[in-house]
DNA sequence: CAGGTTAATATGTCTATACATAATAGCCGC
DNA sequence: GCGGCTATTATGTATAGACATATTAACCTG
C-alpha cells in the first residue's frame, strides 16, 4: 500500500476509515502489526497513532483483545477556564473591576460542604465590568491556609481570580455550569431585571487533598460560552 | 539521580516541579537530552512525557526556542456530548422522550445563516423525559441533503439525537452554552413558569464542508452541566 | 465438567539511533 | 548598521528491537 508516512497520516487515514464506515462501531481493526506492515511504517508509528484515538474517544483498546471502533463516538468540547480579565480583553473590549466585599466570614453551608471544610473563609466579592458594562459578577470564598499572604494581597488593584491562578495553582477541580434567575442584588450589580436569567459557572479547585476555593460566576443576559468541537 | 523510571513517572516529576515553584511559571525548563541524563531514561521518554504536559497546557514547547513553563496555565475542562438518553439512564432515571413535531419548513434566519444553507429543511422538535418528568426540549433543524436516509428514520419510535449519531456521524461543529428565560410554550413542556432561567445548548455541527444539523436544548430548571478539570 | 494452570497474543513501553524541521543567533559583506 | 545567508540548537518524528503486562484461549487435572 503506497500509504501515509507519518503517524498523523496514519491518524488520518484510520479516521477516515472510520468515518466512511469501512470500520464501523464497534469492530475491531487489525493489530498494530499488522497496520503498520499494510501502511509500511513501524509499529510504533501506528501505536503514536491509535493512542491519540483512543484518548480522543475514537477507539477503544485493551490489551490482549485487540482495538476496536467505540461505540458511541463521544465528542468532546474543551473549555478553557480563562483569567476573566484577558477573556474581556480577547473579546476586544475594555475591562474594569471593583471590590464590593472583602471579609472574613461564616461560609453558607453548600460552600463549606463542597469544600470540606468548617471554620470561616475569606469572602470576596466583585464585579467585572467590559467597556464599563457590567460583565459578570465573582462571588468566591477562599481557604486561607491554602493561599499564603492573600491577607497581604490588595484586591481593590488585582481581581482574586488573577491573585489565585498566580499565587495559588490548583492541581484538580471539578465545574458546574447551569442558569440561574438573578437576585435583587445580582440584578442591580448587572443592570438586568430580577430573574432574568444568568448563566453561571460554579468552580470548586484543590491542590492535592487541601481545597483551596469555591467561586461561583454569574455572567449578565446574552452571555454565551463558546467553544468548538 | 535515582529518578522515574517511565514516562508517567518523568511527567510526575515534572508537574511536581511546576507545582512547587522549583521550576517557576515561563521559565525556561533544561532541554529533554539534560532532562533525559539527570533521570537516567532515554530522551524518547522525556519527550513522552513533555508532549503530554504540553497538550495539557502546562508547558509552552518551541523548537529550538525550548520549553518553558506555561505563563497561564490554562486549565481545559472537557465537557462530553452524550446521547441524551444515555445521560439520563446514567442520572439512574428511566429515559421517556415524546416527539412534538416534524415537518420540512423554512429556518428561521439565525439558523440559516449558522448553517448557511437557504433551502427548506427538516424541523424536528422533542422533549425527553427523566422518570415521566420532562428533562430537556431539543429543537432541531437537519439538512436532508447531509443525512440520507432520515425521511425513512421514524422519529416517533427514536430521538433524532440518537438517530444522527448513529447515521450521520460529524467531523466537527461548534457549541455554545448560555442561560435563556423559558417561552411561555417551553415553560409548558417543561412544567415551570414563563420567564424561568434555562440553561441552553446550542449545537451546529458538519461533515466536513456540508452542514448536517443544528439543535438546541433547553433544560428545565435546576439542571447542571457537570465535569472535572 | 469445574476449576485452576499455562501458553499465546495484542497492546504498552523503553531503548538507541538517525534524520527532519523550525527558529534563532551569529556572521558576513556591503 | 542593515539585509540576508548560514550554522547551531532543541524539538519532532521514525526506526528496529526488546521486554513488560494484561487478558484471553487452550489445556490439563481432579
Amino acid at each position: 500500500m503506497s500509504g501515509p508516512k507519518g503517524w498523523q497520516e496514519v491518524q488520518d487515514e484510520v479516521l477516515a476509515r472510520i468515518r466512511d464506515r469501512r470500520w464501523p462501531p464497534g469492530s475491531a481493526i487489525p493489530n498494530e502489526a499488522d497496520l503498520a506492515r499494510d501502511f509500511g511504517v513501524a509499529r510504533a508509528t501506528v501505536n503514536r497513532a491509535l493512542q491519540a484515538l483512543a484518548e480522543a474517544g475514537w477507539l477503544d483498546r485493551r490489551r490482549r483483545a485487540g482495538t476496536r471502533v467505540a461505540l458511541h463516538p463521544v465528542r468532546r468540547a474543551t473549555l478553557s477556564i480563562p483569567i476573566i480579565r484577558a477573556e474581556i480583553e480577547g473579546a476586544g473590549h475594555v475591562p474594569g473591576y471593583r471590590l464590593l466585599r472583602q471579609e472574613m466570614a461564616q461560609p453558607p453551608a453548600p460552600v463549606a460542604a463542597a469544600l470540606g471544610l468548617t471554620g470561616p473563609l475569606l469572602h470576596l466579592s466583585a464585579v467585572h465590568t467590559a467597556d464599563k458594562r457590567p460583565f459578570v459578577i465573582e462571588d468566591r470564598w477562599v481557604n486561607p491556609a491554602a493561599a499564603p499572604g492573600i491577607r497581604e494581597a490588595d484586591f481593590a488593584a488585582q481581581s482574586a481570580n488573577e491573585w489565585l491562578i498566580v499565587n495559588a495553582p490548583f492541581s484538580h477541580g471539578d465545574i458546574a455550569l447551569a442558569a440561574a434567575p438573578a437576585t435583587v442584588e445580582e440584578a442591580a450589580l448587572l443592570a438586568c431585571a430580577p430573574g432574568a436569567a444568568l448563566f453561571t459557572v460554579t468552580r470548586t479547585t484543590w491542590a492535592g487533598a487541601q481545597p483551596i476555593t469555591w467561586v461561583r460566576l454569574a455572567y449578565g443576559p446574552g452571555y454565551a460560552m463558546k467553544t468548538a468541537l
